[in-house]
Order: structure tokens, then sequence, then C-alpha cells
DNA sequence: TTAATTATTGTAATTTGGACAATAATTTAA
DNA sequence: TTAAATTATTGTCCAAATTACAATAATTAA
């Protein structure tokens, strides 16, 4: 892999910034590492990088991912540009945010040159983040709950196998809001699920059945125009 | 007004591209240009141009929209962000593209010294642009679709006083579905509108009244919750 | 065996949405 | 002056979706 000094990009560059959002114990969180080096040495921060002269955005997004958790085929949403001619102390740096949804228990987090420390941190615990990094991830979150409300990506964010009340608790809380069991199941009676015969486990009372997401069955039905997901 | 040099961007440079939208004959249309100069001379193109060193993304984009039309105090909205490596001949030129909403009979265009010639072209019949802009227009239309759906910026594009049925139709016309009349009024009966008592001129029948979008009262209303418009 | 807890399903009332009809207002042409 | 044509506006009925709430089932813990 190479590397670019940082002067080849002075004057005008670009990044990309990863928002990466997990979800437990019933909070959503984004993965910030502690920068290992100046600017903001030492200050929690959204992962990112510049991007490479003949690298694709998305490309660039996706090599961050990488390179912290060693995910690939994941797939990253594009949210918004910032680009406030001061935003960066040592040049002007336009950076692009992307957003991917993981879940946390499916990787280890490697720390890197770049990433001295990594920890999930919880939305509603965010402490003051390098640069404009709070409002990037602010403005992102309200992007991924525009997504979340015409598609039902919050499959990635759970494990494979759920009970309908966790998705049920993913969605209370990103919209902060309470639903009714009983019409939470009679919405989301077009999204197709797998039932299994599992069960919870260790549980204190009636456990609640498995189920997982009909990922294909989905895709099929979104092609044919046969449901239109509206949450 | 300072122009800089195209070798002091080179290599790496952005850009703003601005679509604006406009409403006319039943159509929506794009106001192009003829490309000025090289590249792509003589084709046809979204407006668009580099961002200063010290100047912020919005700027730019109503800084282009200004030299065009003349207009300012239009609120120009972010779409997506282009940076394929070889998009651009010259260079890496990674670009933002926003769009606006004008009413087509407010203003003059002006001819400038990128633009050779401008014109309204309709979404249904557009000609082979330069570089990628088939791909970032389409685009950016369908992330005005998905805005449309959650807030009415469409009053944007209709002239200041206008009848239900040219609502309707605008909508109609986006959405490329046709919508019963006594409907789509139970539908909007949420969206404050400001009934006056003056009546359409020259139509050979009936003369529909005129309403005009309370736009004070829909904010006052967004804020407090009161309504949540879904289209 | 029973109380406690949570899962799951059902029902009835209310609201919304779609299809269609009825009536009102205006212009045009006879 | 009047009737036909055209479009605006409002109302009604039925089906579908949404909401609030209740009933029943399965499991654990004591």
């Amino acid at each position: 892999m190479y590397r670019i000094d940082f002067n080849d990009f002075f004057t005008s560059a670009f990044s990309v910034d990863c928002i990466l959002f997990g979800y437990s114990e019933g909070e959503i969180k984004a993965l910030l590492i502690k920068r290992a080096m100046q600017p903001f040495e030492n200050l929690w921060a959204i992962p990112g990088d510049l991007i490479y002269p003949d690298e694709d955005l998305e490309q660039a997004a996706e090599r961050v991912l990488f390179e912290l958790t060693g995910l690939n085929n994941i797939a990253m949403h594009q949210s918004q540009t910032f680009g406030k001619p001061n935003r960066h102390p040592q040049g002007r740096v336009i950076t692009i945010s992307y957003f991917a949804l993981l879940r946390i228990e499916d990787f280890e987090v490697k720390a890197s040159s770049w990433a001295g420390d990594v920890q999930w941190v919880s939305l509603k615990n965010m402490p003051d983040l390098a640069i404009d990094h709070n409002h990037i991830l602010s403005s992102t979150y309200e992007m991924l709950k525009l997504k979340l409300q015409n598609e039902p990506i919050c499959f990635d964010l759970l494990p494979e196998r759920f009970t309908l009340n966790e998705f049920q608790q993913l969605y209370e809380f990103t919209f902060d809001q309470a639903f009714d069991k009983a019409n939470f199941r009679k919405k989301i009676k077009n999204i197709p699920l797998i039932a299994h015969d599992e069960k919870q486990q260790n549980v204190k009372h009636r456990p609640a059945k498995l189920f997982s997401f009909d990922k294909l069955s989905y895709a099929e039905g979104l092609e044919q125009n046969r449901y239109t997901f509206k949450m």
C-alpha cells in the first residue's frame, strides 16, 4: 500500500469520513477513533482518510472500513459533503461522508497507524469530536433515519437471527418513539421474514421465536414493485 | 470578480454543478448551457464552475445561479457528489451537485463568458450532455422526488398564485401518475394555503380560485409537529 | 401448582384512501 | 337569451389501513 505526503494534497484535498453505525444494548453507536497523529492528536474523531488521486470515492470509503475492521463487501452509503473553507486547519479539505451499518459482534476492530484507540460510542453520549465531526455525525444520522423510512436496511444492524421485539426496539430507538406491539407486527407484514423453529435462549420468560430477513425475496419484490416499504 | 487559471486546480479540483429545475407547459425542465469553451465546447451541459479556494460550497452554487439568472436568495439544495477518477478529461475533478427550483417566468437568462447559449430543456427530451452530466441530472432528479415526498417544496416551481389543478398537475407530472381530483384535495388539506378572492383569467370555462402557499404557517406547523407532510 | 412475565393473536372502533357521482360556475355559440 | 359544453368544487359510499386495547398461549421461577 502506498502513502502520499500530506503536502501533495495541500491547498485543496478530498477526504472521506466513514460513519460506522452499530447497535447494541438498545442503543445506536458509532465507531470512533482516537487520532494517533496531528492535527487533533488524541481527540476522538470519525475515521476517515484523504482520497488518493486515482481512487474512486466509494472505494476510498471502503478502504477506510477495511483497514479499521477487516470487513469488505459492506455497502457504504453516501451521505453529504462538507467543505467550509476553514474547517480544516491544514488547508482546504472537502470531505464526503459515507455511512454503513455493521453488526458489532461480527468483527474485531484493528488499531492502525492512524487510529490509536477505537471505540463504539453511543450517539446519546457523544463527546466533543475533532473539527466539525459532531456536525457531520449528526447530519449523517439524520440521513440514516431518512433512508430507514424507505428501505429496511436496519437488518444490517441486527444479528442474523432476531426476535420481532428486537426488531421493534431498533425502530423505537431510531425514531425515538414507542410502537404498539400488535400494530407493529401488522405494519411489517409486507417485509419477507423467514421464521425459524429455533427460539431465544437463556431468557427468564417465554422465549420468542427467531426470524431472519429474506434479503433475496425482498430484492425480488422491490423489482416487481410488490411492496413499497414505508415506516 | 476574480478568475483563477485552470492550472491552479490541476490534478485535483472541485466544482459545483447546479441543476436548475423549472416547470412550464406541464413539463419539468432543466436549465442547460451550451459550453462556450473547451473541453466539450458546443456540447450541452449542466451549468457549474470550479469552487474558489476561499469559497463555501453552497456559496459557489449560488454564485453560478446568480451569474446565469441574476437571482439570489434562492435556496440551493445539496444533492450528491460525483468523483470517478477519470470523469473529467483535464484532471481529477470532484463535483458536488446542487439543485434549485425556479419559476421560469421570474427572470431572464443571461449568456455569459462560459455559457454561449442557454435553454430550458424538458427532462423527457434530454440530449446527450457533456461528461457524466446525464447521470448527474438523473440522480439529482431522483433526489428532488425524494425531497418532494417529504416537504412540499414544489411551491417554488409554481407561480405565487396558482389553482389547485395546477398544483395537482405538477405532482402528477413529477411522479408520473394521475390522481383523482377530489382525493388529491383531501390529501393536501393539511398544507396551509391562502385562498384569494381572485380567479383565473382568460380561460374558456369556469375559472378556478387562486391560492398561495402559506410558507410562514407551514414552517410554524412543522416546528410544532402539527403536520408531517407525506405525498 | 401457581404467580409472574412476556409472546402472540384477535377484535372492534376510527381514520384514511379510492372510486365515482352530483352540483355549481362560467364561456361560447346558436 | 338560452342551451350546450366545459371545468371547478363538494359530497358520499365502500374498502383498506391504523389505532387502541383485550384475550390467550407459552414459559420460567418459586
